[in-house]
DNA sequence: TGGAAAATGCTCAATATTGCTCATTTTCAA
DNA sequence: TTGAAAATGAGCAATATTGAGCATTTTCCA
């Protein structure tokens, strides 16, 4: 499903870290050791999570069971932030996809926190509006592309998703399983694009674990 | 196409308008004629729009000329705040669908009054709360739904659309094409399922301007 | 009010997508 | 290392969707 694989790592005028940890009284670092559930869908919104290291996938599960990935979240990202807006319950599930080193914040303190600070106000009002436009990006995605198309533009943003600036062309262990509900597909279709992709030269990933992606024969797939 | 209804109709402790007024330069009200354009995709993206009246729609145009709108906003909604995050162009377009009365903001006049109340700038976080929530939404709804669903849901949502808490029954004139772009379809589709719920007695319309909906009904093919 | 433009309802063939199933291959923890 | 679980590649019938075209009906403005 349209998933959000953001990684707001800007230029740092301001270290968030910095000024959250002198938020006293409620918060605290939590570390998540893979695979670990953070929230789950249903559970009480009382707090949001700014991603000091590590990988966080946000999922939601439909009425009948299906499942949707909407967002692949890395260092310096904010999540679960419904509950500042008056949503009671988590409205879907948070997962560590990798060690992971958060920082809970309560509802109340982080009110509070950006009354106190403008500079960690206005990192905040940049991560929404950030946050904004890729879900815009996403839903346009949505509504203009065949699923191949969006396969195409994933795995294109998967392998941006490296490190400060640096494309990986490798993209980290990812199932055709997770590819389909992050584009909002069947594993079918994923796994016959993927070979199609493949035989094209397009991808490259043999058994082995990771998966090579050829950016700008890419691009040709989403730009006709 | 996945569109946003929405309308940031909330208690008012604060009034924006109130405290907008108050913003010396770089900021004034503007009136637009039905149909007018307010912005287009590749403007540049140097202010942002505050609604006091009226009605707006936010589309997008493919690389093909394939159309989508991504939202229609009402009164106490902002738009065009992509620019706040450092988008230099309009992404999109943007377009009064009622005689409107809006407050256009540059951006750096937002930006200092942003810093100048509190109030304010807890205002301007909500709304981007409020929007994520909803893009969020329409994504998942794009993601889990097929087009008859996603057509259902939209009319239950511009059923909703109305005045302040009055559920209306009547949709103010809205064409096929315009729903196609709104959830992603065809109009050959849309037409299908209108008539579809049209016997099913979900909807009713008959040549008249306005589109009678029954809300519990389309509830049921919304779930099921 | 007369027309032109827009919107609607329908049809149809060509595609795309889903929702299975099944046989292998890979991965991973005990 | 080994066995169970997860992931992959394929095939296939049933559906859903697209993208056209075309005849009416409505709308709306000059």
């Amino acid at each position: 499903m349209a998933l959000a694989i953001n990684s707001a790592k800007k230029k740092r005028v301001f270290d968030p870290r910095e000024f959250l940890a002198t938020i006293g009284e409620g918060r605290k670092v939590v570390p998540f050791p893979k695979k670990q559930a953070i929230f789950a869908q249903g559970d009480a919104a009382d707090s949001i999570f700014y991603i000091q290291e590590g990988k966080v996938r946000l999922t939601v599960v439909s009425e009948v069971g299906k499942e949707a990935t909407l967002g692949i979240l890395g260092e310096g990202d904010f999540f679960g932030e419904g509950g500042l807006a008056g949503q009671p319950l988590r409205m879907g599930s948070a997962t560590a996809m990798t060690d992971c080193e958060l920082l809970q914040i309560d509802k109340k303190a982080m009110m509070l926190a950006l009354h106190r600070e403008h500079t960690f106000s206005d990192l905040f009002v940049a991560y929404l509006l950030a946050r904004n436009i890729r879900y815009e990006e996403d839903l346009v995605d949505q509504l203009f592309n065949s699923s191949e198309k969006r396969l195409a533009r994933i795995l294109l943003l998967l392998a941006h998703f490296g490190k400060e600036g640096v494309p990986e062309t490798v993209i980290p262990k990812i199932s055709q399983e997770t590819l389909a509900d992050m584009i909002g597909t069947t594993r079918s279709r994923v796994s016959f694009f993927m070979n199609k992709f493949r035989k094209l030269g397009f991808v490259n990933y043999n058994g082995g674990s990771g998966l090579q992606v050829h950016s700008s024969l890419l691009n040709v797939v989403l730009h006709d």
